[in-house]
DNA sequence: TCAGATAAAATTGTATACAATAATGTTTTT
DNA sequence: AAAAACATTATTGTATACAATTTTATCTGA
């Protein structure tokens, strides 16, 4: 028998308003986790659940798959991404080479409206922290490494990281061990330093600050949920 | 009066072969600049070229603007790329922090498969460049690049490198002025270098590669084709 | 009972039809 | 003749219909 997630794919995508997007729930409901990876993501469900015809379904698929974030098994559906242990090492390790250069543009040059921001940012993810909402705190503190990428300005290294990010919470859904959130006042250093303008600091701590989700995972563990469905199939 | 482009559309992506499906052959067209920046890709002009509906042209439409080779406004159609001068310059940044990771890798670490694979390529785009074929030169010097951030075994790299390498045919197309390929020697001088395996030289000669793109253009000159479609529309 | 073959159902892939929006052209008015 | 208003056409956005493929269920024969 296929292992089956806790919560039923309708259940998972359901639960936020209904304004968003189709695509931007879907990336959401993967990024909070409440789609675990290897979860088959059907066009004629999702359909049915947003209320709209399968097109606009498969177009969103079709660009979570572009952003690897989902793949697309030809006839035979559309999965959400399950990075194995070696994909996931080189994510965490592109993720450091683009956050370090983000870093290293941002430190001290970082203006008052981007300082608000970031703080923002860090704000609303410890709000949904302190609520016991993991899942949005999870997507939140991806929201704040993107959000440094933009205050640095350079626009692919934003592309490119939001497409690592989301990766990103796929590995800690399949690898991680302890509480990431641990580190979440590692942000608001980050700010201070960046403030501050020193880059050798400001490196050290993205490195520090990474370091933490690379140690907070188990590469040996055997992948958990749905990892079956996809070599049985 | 709209500048137009030299060749029709169709003509511009009719002229290889059918058996490549269609995303390949459009992106191909693009990176070949056969297709310039700021030309309208209409959506009928394009399923009647490929033989198909409307529907697997949005599909390739819509995964290119995924990668930033082509724009989409929403209900007035899609068109190829013209990254303005502030957005030229960004891609450049990012595809030297993400080459001069790629030879670190790669530097000392190539099996006699992926050198020979190296080479291949080289050979392949001095071939285009003799029978006078810029745009297959063009889009083969690219692939070189590709083929070595595989070579260097980060995935991530390999797909962050494709979409910023698309970009740069795009710049070129825009800003570029003289002869690019006069640097295609460097190619091979790469391949030596990492072969070799001294990651300062190689870093060096990297980055003295990706400097003569930068010279080559010219980012005061207003751009040329196409631009003004887009100023006026 | 179980393996294999066959039939039914479900799912994805593609084309077509229709709706909504934008672009174009024509008429009307001043 | 120029500008505005309207009608027409073309183009994109979305839903539906059909085809191809896979998955599941049923049947058959050792």
């Amino acid at each position: 028998m296929l292992p089956k997630n806790t919560k039923t794919l309708v259940e998972s995508v359901k639960e936020k308003g209904p304004n968003l997007d189709i695509y931007r729930r879907l990336f959401d409901s993967i990024l909070e986790q409440r789609l675990a990876p290897n979860t088959k993501l059907n066009e004629q469900d999702l359909a049915q659940v947003f209320g709209v015809s399968r097109t606009l379904i498969r177009q969103s698929l079709q660009r979570l798959a572009a952003e690897q974030v989902v793949v697309m098994h030809k006839n035979r559906g559309a999965y959400v991404a399950a990075p194995d242990v070696v994909l996931a090492k080189q994510i965490l390790d592109a993720r450091e080479l683009i956050e370090l250069a983000v870093v290293e543009l941002a430190c001290g040059a970082l203006g008052e409206t981007e300082i608000e921001a970031l703080r923002m940012m860090v704000a609303l993810e410890e709000q949904a922290f302190a609520h016991g909402d993991m899942g949005t705190a999870l997507r939140r503190s991806g929201e704040f490494h993107v959000r440094l990428a933009q205050a640095a300005g350079n626009q692919p290294y934003v592309n490119m990281l939001r497409g690592l990010i989301s990766q990103t919470s796929l590995i800690i859904a399949m690898y991680g061990q302890g509480e990431i959130q641990c580190a979440r006042d590692e942000h608001n250093d980050l700010i201070k330093a960046l403030i501050a303008g020193d880059k050798t600091v400001c490196a050290k701590l993205m490195r520090h600050h990474l370091g933490h989700l690379r140690t907070s995972c188990d590469f040996n563990r055997r992948v958990k949920s749905g990892s079956l469905a996809m070599v049985l199939s």
